[in-house]
DNA sequence: TTCTATTTTTAGATTAGTCTAAATTTATTA
DNA sequence: TAATAAATTTAGACTAATCTAAAAATAGAA
């Protein structure tokens, strides 16, 4: 049984290894985290005694099978617990992040699993990120990043980068959510920002920066 | 902001407290969350620096008002918790507690209201323990024990003392649970065991250390 | 009231997780 | 390839929470 600051090692190393596909580094830990280096670098000798990391000193690391399979784990629970909020308890998609961050780490071999169900099992959790089964295998889904969409082409909202409040603030005051449609207008070459048409109906304009933080599904 | 672990000292202050209707004393407390004395005595130091308790050594301790205000709260996620768990999930209600030992602890201002909310504001838990409402205010509900039923008399299963996994399992197995209808048939003045109809129908007798558990409204 | 038993507190040590500063290793650049 | 920069690890210290053993205070009994 880890504690919950192993836990959110293990998360990290994860998060970081898939989005780099190699072996995390301390410095990337550190930074995803927010703790020293130092302290970091501990860790990863306490996870890799405890066998839930691949970890030579100076060369990252990566998880183990196990490890892997409690970091899936983490975010099956993160991500259900994120889906409940918002669809029984009716918080909105910018609020249930940081809930989920303490909710994932409740320890109980049943609870995950009677969420699921009680949810419907779910898919996508309200980010539009898709949630493992109970084996740890995740649902893909072809989605592009909406610059890559070509001038007059149509795609719909399935997803977003970044979760912070900030920024899924700023959608809903645009008017965009999981599901809308989005039609490219006019994309301007001198700051990569776009022209769209949303849902067939009003226009909005949008930076290069909100752009890169959203998928679409053709 | 309290740790979970300082959140536990002030819930078992709060439950000795209440129970024997006085300070609290460290061997108390000591023994209600199994941790040794020289430690409580310790956290009791740190608890009153930091305002949640008045503590003078030797004399005990009790809850200043931000101190009971934060138990109070506690217990109001924790049954709220246990309802969720049995009402949506379908735990039975010994599988609950452990479960809102943890649960308890999730910090957020909106979490408890709202899912106070989704289950329809109940007033009593599963093991018909009363949930107190945001401003703390328990209902209070007329209950005897059952040894206070004379013979003849009828009375509601309404509560349990114990909420042990094994005793409540065995109310299962004899087809006791919270709403059922229970007549003293006799009395038996050597061991204190009593004859009971369950529900106008079976016919069991049950322990005196079991009746002490039962609460019943006439 | 005085001795003894019980309760409580203090002293000193341990573990997890963290930090800063210093040392070491690896990577980059001239 | 040698010097320098960056990344990583180690050393040493700190806090929260815990323990055991010892000291001190209180309560109970003779
Ligand atoms: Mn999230
Ligand atoms: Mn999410
Ligand atoms: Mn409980
Ligand atoms: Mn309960």
């Amino acid at each position: 049984m880890l504690s919950s600051t192993e836990e959110n090692y293990l998360k990290a190393i994860y998060k970081i290894s898939e989005r780099d596909n190699k072996a995390a580094s301390t410095n990337a830990i550190s930074s995803e985290i927010s703790t020293s280096a130092a302290s970091v670098s501990d860790m990863l000798q306490r996870l890799s005694s405890k066998g839930m990391t691949h970890y030579e000193k100076y060369k990252g690391v990566t998880l183990t099978e196990q490890g892997n399979k409690i970091a899936t784990n983490l975010i099956r629970k993160h991500r259900l617990w994120e889906v409940f909020l918002v669809e029984k308890l009716n918080f909105t998609w910018d609020e249930v992040h940081d809930l989920a961050e303490q909710l994932e780490h409740i320890q109980s071999p049943d609870l995950v699993n009677r969420l699921d169900q009680f949810l419907e099992h779910p898919k996508f959790d309200p980010h539009g990120d898709p949630i493992p089964d109970a084996d740890g295998n995740f649902t893909h889904r072809r989605q592009i990043e909406l610059t890559n969409l070509a001038t007059e082409e149509i795609g719909t909202l399935v997803g977003v980068q970044e979760d912070s409040s900030t920024f899924l603030k700023y959608l809903d005051r645009m008017g965009l959510s999981l599901g809308t449609e989005l039609k490219v207008l006019e994309k301007f070459e001198f700051d990569g920002s776009v022209k769209l048409l949303v849902n067939n109906k009003e226009q909005i304009t949008i930076s290069n920066k909100v752009c890169k933080n959203l998928f679409v599904k053709k």
